[in-house]
RNA sequence: CGGGGCGUAGCACAGCCCGGUAGUGCGCUCGGUUUGGGACCGAGAGGUCGGAUGUUCGAAUCAUCUCGCCCCGACCA
């Protein structure tokens, strides 16, 4: 095994499934498509999890879980939803195998047919507003403002770890409110509520959006998105929020009373982020030497690794090194005193860069003798040696200042790579070469259509903030009214 | 589902074409020397070569079948 990664001029995707797995986020499973999501990759999803979980109790949701199992006359009840989920269900048949008659090892039983199927949840709007029908009755019961973390199934053909894997973590906020205008504003809310995650948190400059009618969640009227743009040129969409209108509601006859004492069906939301975020995050901001974390989401905010020669240095040095780690730890950063004598000092350099960690300090004799410690940076690889005074204090900046840095070279590079294009010719060239193409579109889904075929770029989203502008369709010549985002995308 | 690749020690791979004692690097164990950017020397341990069947005196190697994973495409968050 060569110490170095792939880099990633010379083969992107290569470099990304090497980081992933070198890194200690995740593995490939025995099971195909699968993943296994490492303690290291698991705690960063844990920082999400944490982030996004308090954002939306703050704005008034509440967490529940809800089946596995659907069974498939609930996923039928709404047409679209069912028509663009079937191509990608995990199906439960029976419910027991026995041993073979006829040999070794067990079969299904063919006595345990199940009456009626059970599809594992690609999505949960079929359970859970058959559930809502028994919540509902009144305009007192709204807004309903449900959320729940759980795995859920989609049989893909290709999968990418992280990216696009059969089974996957998510979060799936179902909301039913009582009006038009108050669904659409929470679809809005949680779009924000990802964007602010993705910026404040991940470091992550995103675009807010609507997506094209082709793009929309199945069974949404609507479906708003945050697409970020990934170092290879690439659009990664991170998360959606869909104002469903009352299609749900009219599939599982949910109906409240309202003020006026009439019957109304109720209208909803759904929203979801999944561990695909953690694709997000690597792909966004690490570099050829391993992972870059944003310290909001670091496992390990700092780590201090002793320089020593004899047990005696070492002994002196974590005299040195305990009350600047409480220091520190008293800050409230997560910090790790690295005193495992088994690794060598240049390892662990290598080590905690490979994982991310945004700040290293090194302490060795010669710092002991002068009162220095030197203080590295995983965002720029630049380090310096300062004085040992007031270090808990600079180490607590500095975070932050890493955590806005790696946002505005993310946000640089995004700018870097957008580019308004107004020929057809230079649509083309432009998407080869990736990035986010603002071009104009005539609206129609069928030159959509057309584009993805010839460039295999999609509309990312029609962004919220577009400012409207007078042109022609990049392909058709037909008029338009504003630029939309086109990228080759995950 | 189509095309390609791979399956040999914990990991990465060579050996296969042309059948004949199963190898290399990393990791691991023990001993020693080292230690401010992935240390070095020495000695060890570790394998039903993915599985089945066949050909053969003899199969990691040839043939047939089969299972699994990865990559590229169509589908998709």
């Amino acid at each position: 095994m060569s110490k170095g990664l792939t880099k990633r001029s010379e083969n992107y995707s290569e470099w990304y499934n090497e980081l992933v797995e070198r890194a200690d986020l995740a593995q490939h499973s025995a099971v195909k498509g699968c993943m296994v999501i490492k303690p290291y990759g698991f705690a960063i999803w844990e920082k999400m999890q944490r982030a996004l979980d308090d954002m939306f109790k703050a704005t008034g949701h509440q967490n529940a879980y809800f089946p596995l199992f659907v069974p498939k006359s609930f996923l039928e009840k709404e047409e679209e939803h069912a028509e663009g989920f079937a191509k990608e269900c995990a199906v439960v048949t029976h419910y027991r195998l026995k041993t073979n008659p006829d040999g070794k090892g067990l079969i299904v039983d063919p006595d345990a047919k199940l009456t009626e199927e059970l599809i594992i949840r690609p999505t949960s709007e079929a359970v859970i507003w058959n559930t809502y029908k028994g919540w509902i009755q009144s305009w007192r019961d709204l807004p309903l403002l449900i959320n729940q973390w759980c795995n859920i199934v989609r049989w893909e053909m290709r999968t990418r770890i992280f990216l696009r894997t059969a089974e996957f973590l998510w979060q799936e906020g179902h909301t039913a409110h009582a009006t038009e205008a108050e669904a659409i504003e929470e679809t809005e809310k949680m779009l924000g509520v990802y964007a602010t995650f993705a910026e404040e948190w991940m470091s992550l400059p995103v675009i807010q959006g609507v997506k094209t009618p082709s793009e929309r969640f199945a069974g949404a009227i609507d479906t708003y998105c945050i697409e970020a743009l990934m170092q290879d040129g690439k659009a990664l969409q991170s998360g959606t929020s869909h104002f469903l209108g009352q299609n749900f509601a009219k599939a599982f006859d949910v109906k409240f009373t309202n003020k006026e004492g009439q019957l109304e069906y109720a209208w909803a939301t759904s929203w979801g982020v999944s561990t695909r975020l953690m694709g997000a995050l690597i792909m966004a901001h690490s570099d050829d030497n391993g992972l870059v974390l944003p310290p909001k989401l670091a496992p390990i905010q700092v780590v201090i690794v002793p320089i020593y020669k004899t047990p005696e240095d070492l002994a002196k040095i974590s005299e040195a090194v305990n009350p600047i780690f409480e220091e520190i730890k008293s800050k409230g950063i997560s910090v790790k005193y690295d005193d495992d004598d088994k690794q060598r000092s240049g390892w662990k350099f290598a080590e905690y860069e490979l994982k991310g960690v945004p700040v290293r300090l090194g302490l060795g004799s010669r710092d002991l003798e002068n009162g220095t410690i030197e203080v590295a940076r995983r965002d720029t690889l630049t380090k310096e040696s300062r004085s040992v005074e007031g270090i808990a204090e600079h180490i607590s900046d500095l975070l932050e200042e890493i955590q806005t840095n790696i946002y505005d070279k993310a946000l640089k590079f995004r700018e870097e790579n957008t580019f308004n294009v107004d020929t057809w010719d230079d649509f083309k060239a432009q998407i080869e070469k990736g990035g986010f193409v603002m071009a104009h579109w005539d609206g129609t889904a069928e030159t959509e259509e057309a584009i993805k075929n010839e460039t295999k770029a999609t509309i990312r989203c029609i962004p919220f903030n577009s400012i409207e502008q007078a042109g022609t369709c990049v392909y058709s010549g037909k008029e338009s009214a504003k630029r939309v985002v086109f990228a080759k995308a995950y």
